[in-house]
RNA sequence: CGGGGCGUGGCUCAGUUUGGUAGAGCACCUGCCUUGGGAGCAGGGGGUCGCAGGUUCAAAUCCUGCCGCUCCGACCA
């Protein structure tokens, strides 16, 4: 490929959208154009980037046992409608209607889709087990798209989904795809860790997340460098802090005007913030939620969610609590109807003794409250957020906090759809049974991004060798010196021969000018030829990864060295 | 959906407070010159100032409504 003849238009300037480093860089090296909000189009370079990335996930898909075929974007409603999601997916789906005023969505997903199709062709255990996988474009109407292709509205997916007999054909299955996205993830060279994830209402051991560690990334993950325990915040569990045994004081009110945090209170009963309960209000399906955690703990609402037996909660609004509730920190649990209100303490709550919480009066609060004597739970579970240097709940050791950017997800969905939708098989005994299902799921434009959000400096991006849109870019680098341009021209030619995918920057431009751009997109390799190597018989061959540059012998053994050189990266 | 900010040539932005001939840098075109890290000089093309109303002799500028983008929050198979 010629530069001169290259669609890729590189800006000196961010435009002004873009908030994170992938994004500010596709934009200005000639990656990508928004088209609408959270929507893009791939340049000729990001297509380049997205099939590297796709023929690393076909192969290892293939390898895994998986087969690809391909289903439609648009969706007929019924199917969403005949499993319950088209009126639970709500305003994130894309809908649309066809001259015949029949109702359709932009695919967000495929459950529906795959597992119709499936029921009507798989009867027997015999076609039993099946994985199918595709690639195309996904639909979300997100809230809010942000951060360039990290959370679009329209993305490119991989998504599979495996049919078997049985739950212990599902471990099998999902071990393969563990390992399949292991070795895609490696292959694309991210710094990456699968981590236990939530796995909501359908429960179970069943969710791994594989997450690109970035401090840009929308989530955070607990890891314990002493075992190989990783887990998404959200479902990180915690055992309760054991406290040291006190005997109990009486049940005390105080006063304790205008402490309105938790904080102030402490510090105004000279109590350390451990000897405090605080409470955080939700509002639910099933009524107000009213959470007990330990002063200096968070509350995890998808474990408050999980705990309650609801899909999900949100802050509750003021009007469904009581002045004390609102005017904030006079909250407690001594004296609350758990038959009621739902009261869910945290387990380490329950091991405290002596503490100070709310008295349900503005301005008091309790000293010396005691779990079981003075309050009492509707429920008791783990809800709270696991913070850096809690206990690793496989060994103890204390948990590292990082961030990361989801690129891939493995889940266990058992039954939830085949029983919905009534894809079933007959067993041996010609019994029906509804076959046991797993998803499986890579954000293929996000990996992209990712890579971009890990491998980057101030001058640009620096692709992985086995992402980058070319392996090497030779520039003539005196447009004037005719005997230097041809040179480079036939190296060009030659690399090109022996199979590396090489650019030559043929512009008529000022080396600076060349130079930035290369930076810029992130050429692993960047071979200059000039008169100052040719002089000597040399090439100058650079590492944009390292930045080293090597002079390496114009002589048969060229093309073999700059191979090693990239062998190398 | 709640709260903030912003919409002026392809990009980055000034101009808006205090209404009076639409600007700069970059990019683009032509020529000269230059060539190892985004050169220089000269000339040139390109903008219904987001959209729609309103006030005014006169609106990028003031008023009203809408749209879009963006940040924070909420939300997220």
């Amino acid at each position: 490929m010629r530069i001169s003849e290259m669609y890729a238009p590189t800006l000196r300037e961010v435009p002004a959208e873009a908030e994170v480093i992938s994004h500010k860089l596709m934009l200005r090296a000639g990656f990508i154009r928004k088209a609408a909000g959270g929507m893009y189009t791939y340049l000729p370079l990001a297509l380049r980037v997205l099939k590297k990335i796709e023929q690393i996930v076909r192969e290892e898909m293939d390898k895994a046992g998986a087969q690809e075929l391909l289903m439609p974007i648009v969706q007929p409603a019924e199917i969403w409608q005949e499993s319950g999601r088209w009126s639970v997916y709500g305003d994130e789906m894309f809908r649309l209607k066809d001259r015949h005023n029949r109702e359709f969505c932009l695919g967000p997903t495929h459950e529906e889709l795959v597992t119709t199709l499936i029921r009507a062709d798989v009867r027997s255990y015999r076609q039993l087990p099946l994985n199918v996988y595709q690639i195309q474009n996904k639909y979300r109407d997100e809230r809010r798209p942000r951060f360039g292709l990290m959370r679009g509205r329209e993305f490119i997916m991989k998504d599979s989904y495996s049919f078997d007999r049985d739950e212990a054909g599902l471990d099998v299955a999902y071990n393969k795809m563990y390992d399949a996205y292991t070795n895609i993830f490696s292959r694309c060279g991210l710094n990456f860790r699968p981590v236990e994830a939530d796995s909501g209402a359908i429960g179970g051991s069943g969710s791994h997340e594989f997450m690109a560690i970035a401090d840009s990334g929308e989530a955070e993950i607990v890891y314990c460098e002493k075992c190989q325990y990783a887990a998404n915040v959200e479902k990180a569990e915690l055992f309760p802090l054991e406290a040291a045994a006190e005997e109990m004081q009486a049940l005390k009110e105080v006063e304790t005007p205008n402490c309105k945090t938790i904080e102030a209170v402490c510090e105004f009963l000279h109590l350390p913030v451990v000897k405090s309960v605080k409470a955080v209000a939700f509002k639910s399906e099933k009524g107000l939620i009213l959470c007990f955690v330990r002063g200096d703990h968070e509350v995890n609402e998808i474990k408050v969610a999980n705990a309650c037996g609801v899909p999900e909660v949100e802050m509750a609004p003021e009007e469904m609590l009581t002045a004390a509730q609102t005017v904030g920190g006079f909250m407690g649990p001594v004296g609350m109807d758990t038959t009621k209100t739902i009261v869910l303490i945290d387990n380490t709550v329950m091991k405290m003794h002596n503490v100070c919480c709310g008295a349900n009066k503005v301005g008091v609060h309790y000293v010396n409250a005691n779990p079981e004597r003075d309050f009492k739970a509707t429920i008791v579970a783990d809800i709270r957020l696991m913070q850096e240097g809690d206990p690793c709940p496989h060994c103890g050791a204390p948990v590292k906090v990082a961030r990361g950017i989801e690129v891939g997800q493995v889940f266990k969905l058992f039954t939830k759809y085949s029983s919905a939708l009534k894809a079933t098989y007959l067993d041996e005994a010609g019994k029906e049974q509804p076959m046991v299902m797993g998803c499986y799921g890579i954000g293929v434009s996000r990996t992209m991004a990712a890579a971009i959000e890990q491998y980057n400096d101030k001058d640009g991006i620096i692709w992985p060798v086995s992402i980058a849109p070319y392996a090497v870019i030779v520039v003539p680098v005196q447009m004037k010196d005719a005997v230097s341009v041809a040179k480079a021209e036939e190296v060009y030619q030659q690399l090109c021969q022996a199979g590396i995918e090489t650019v030559i920057d043929d512009r008529d431009e000022r080396p600076g000018v060349k130079f930035k751009d290369a930076d810029l997109i992130g050429y692993p390799l960047r071979v200059v030829v000039g008169p100052k190597g040719l002089a000597e018989g040399k090439l100058e061959v650079k590492a944009r990864k390292t930045g080293s540059v090597e002079m390496v012998d114009l002589d048969s053994q060229y093309i073999d060295k700059i191979k090693s050189l990239l062998a190398a990266l």
